[in-house]
RNA sequence: GCCGCUUUAGCUCAGUUGGUUAGAGCACCUCUUUUGUAAAGAGGGGGUCUACGGUUCGAAUCCGUAAAGCGGCUCCA
């Protein structure tokens, strides 16, 4: 089966679910159904019933009828005003609210849906005259198919779950109930994908979070604020540390900078007009004044190349902060280490002259690359442009130009990329590195973005070399992200196996009687003397000692389980030969104690 | 924030249609065992079943509210 096949298949799938409901609540009012990843959903309306799984079983055994009365998918074409007054007819008040919509302009207005939903192709923008549906049974659908020849031909299914879902995307609008299926050619394929779920539950960073230990909630400390355990902690230091030295190479400077700020800061920078809804506030009780805990640092930086008047010559000026941002996001969007409301930034800022912006591009794109190599993810990058909402500033023709030299740079540095229209910040076009998780959604990372909006409202200048004042422009960059935010992904990325010169517990030694324990002096002396030097400058060996009352199996089995990259095995047969038994994941072996030093500085 | 689902010892889970002191494995503590490649043996401590309210002679089991977790939606500087 091909994919244009595979894709008809899924879509008759979405038809055949809103058929089935349809015949269990005759009420039911139906949204859109497109094809998604792995499968289908369509969104349904059934005012106070509400669909749980347990319907689902029931619901399956109506789609099986269908499927069984091997309906032919049946494509007809009406004009618009007939569309019309199908729906109305129908009473299916979100396909009216549609074909109205596509009467008066087309699919200008009608974009923020799946285009293929709709009975119409995409280029005619404009103006729609026709529109077609298809029939199976007794269930008729708006619809541009194309679709499975009969309701026989769809391969396995299985719904999956129901979830609210606002009709249009709109959190103004009503919610809908969004009933998800998988479909594939075969039943094995479907199998092969639910055993996929089953593996990938596995490597879930919240699940290996606790196991690992490394880190923790408290209902005490409160939602979205993650603790972070000794374990997750060297995680964090070890991969900042990498990150830091990454751009130390390319001249930043560390700074600090603190965590409450006033909140005219944030009214100067726009970030309080845009996102004052979700800034914490904080009260001085000794002044009254109001202060806001940072959201983001770029205003305070603004304020440090503000100190002192600049020359040309001094620029570009760059600034390193690795720092914690809080933000009181909603709710319901908080999920382990992805978001949180406290969030540590790589963030850096580089406060440049207009001819110096490819460079220093340049530059932070090599460093990106160069840190996801090392780490071993391979990422696809998103240029994130603005749309022409009303949440942007700045002007036009300078997002333009930004917008065109970040693309020129990714096309330069030969970069995986696609462009997207709507996901700018709102002062400047993004160059975002995008990774999936276990689950294949994807989340973004590292991320460098251009900013002529805050320098001038900050009123940057620099003195140019005819003694003229001029505005610098501002380049974001965060390698990781949000930490948080990237060691889920990065936990998902290794399963919890982490490269050697990142594991929390590098090595453990596993001593297999009290015999031994002079001899583990010896080695714990070349451990202590031992510091790896790359990807990071200075990395000292993170080892512990298994010494206890406890057999040698009981003792590996422990340090599998915490996924200890190096275990180093002593017996007396070690302690004669003068050698440790090195067992890795891929194996055992023996090292002489003379060439363990060498052997520990050689791993990756 | 919205919709749905979930919530039993530190962890993973059992708990029949509501009915005597709520169970198991791992972990923890004590003792014995000094061990060669993924769990040595024995004994012991620990939960009032997320919280509050209701129904009932009686609730971990039914109902309501809240909180937290999960899956989505919306949002993400």
């Amino acid at each position: 089966m091909n994919e244009d096949q595979l894709y008809a298949m899924r879509h008759s799938l979405a038809h055949i679910t809103a058929q089935a409901v349809q015949h269990l609540w005759p009420e039911a009012k139906f949204g859109v159904g497109p094809v998604v990843e792995n499968g289908f959903y369509y969104d349904i309306d059934l005012g106070e019933t509400k669909i749980s799984e347990e319907d689902f079983p029931k619901i399956e055994a109506e789609m099986r009828k269908v499927i069984a009365a091997d309906y032919p998918f049946e494509r007809s074409e009406k004009a618009i005003d007939d569309g019309i007054n199908w729906a109305s007819e129908a009473a299916q008040p979100y396909k009216l609210e549609l074909l109205n919509d596509l009467k008066r302009a087309g699919t200008t207005v009608a974009r923020d849906l799946d285009a293929n939903e709709l009975g119409l192709s995409t280029d005619d923008a404009s103006k729609v005259e026709t529109v077609s549906f298809y029939t199976d049974g007794d269930f008729t659908d708006l619809c541009r198919g194309p679709h499975a020849e009969r309701t026989s031909r769809v391969g396995a299914f299985k719904l999956m779950r129901v979830a609210g879902a606002y009709w249009r995307g709109k959190e103004t609008n009503p919610q809908m109930q969004r009933l998800y299926g998988i479909a594939f050619a075969t039943q094995e394929e479907l199998e092969a994908h639910l055993k996929m779920l089953e593996e990938a539950k596995q490597r879930d960073h919240r699940k290996l979070g606790k196991e690992l230990d490394l880190y923790t909630t408290s209902q005490l400390v409160g939602v979205g604020l993650p603790l972070f355990t000794p374990r997750g902690t060297v995680l964090r230091d070890v991969v900042a540390q990498y990150s830091n030295q990454l751009r130390q190479r390319y001249g930043f400077k560390k700074v600090w900078t603190p965590h409450i700020t006033k909140k005219e800061l944030y009214e100067a920078s726009g970030h309080w007009a845009k996102f004052g809804d979700e800034l914490f506030l904080v009260t001085s009780q000794e002044t009254s004044d109001k202060m806001v805990l940072k959201p983001m640092n770029c205003p305070h930086h603004t304020q440090i190349f503000a100190s002192q008047p600049r020359s040309y010559r001094d620029m570009p000026i760059r600034y390193l902060e690795t720092t914690t941002d809080y933000r009181d996001e909603k709710t319901g969007e908080l999920g382990g280490l992805n978001r949180v409301r406290s969030l540590t930034q790589d963030d850096s800022h580089v406060f440049a002259r207009p001819d110096q912006i490819e460079l220093e591009i340049h530059q932070l794109l090599a460093a990106a690359t160069e840190l996801y190599q090392t780490i071993g993810m391979n990422l696809r990058v998103r240029l994130s442009y603005r749309d022409d909402g009303d949440s942007y500033l700045g002007d036009i023709e300078l997002w333009k130009s930004a917008q065109e030299q970040l693309k020129n740079a990714v096309i330069a540095n030969k970069l995986d990329y696609f462009e997207q229209d709507g996901e700018a910040a709102f002062y400047g076009p993004k160059i975002d590195f995008m990774a999936t998780d276990a689950l294949g959604r994807e989340h973004q990372v590292a991320t460098i973005q251009l900013d002529f909006v805050q320098p001038e409202r900050f009123g940057l200048e620099y003195a140019d070399s005819d003694g003229s004042s001029r505005r610098p422009v501002m380049i974001h960059c965060a390698l990781l992200g949000s930490i948080e935010r990237f060691l889920s992904v990065f936990i998902e990325h290794t399963g919890g196996w982490f490269p050697f010169w990142v594991a929390p517990e590098q090595i453990r030694i596993l001593t297999i009687n009290e015999t031994v324990n002079e001899y583990v002096k010896e080695i714990e002396a070349i451990l202590d003397a031992t510091v790896l030097m790359q990807p990071v400058r200075y990395n000292e060996l993170r080892y512990t000692r298994d010494d206890r009352n406890e057999s040698l199996g009981k003792k590996i089995r422990e340090a599998t389980a915490l996924k200890v990259p190096l275990q180093l095995i002593v017996g007396p047969r070690d302690v004669e030969a003068r050698q440790v038994s090195v067992r890795t994941q891929s194996g055992e072996e023996k090292v002489a104690l003379d060439e363990l030093a060498q052997y520990v500085t050689n791993l990756q």
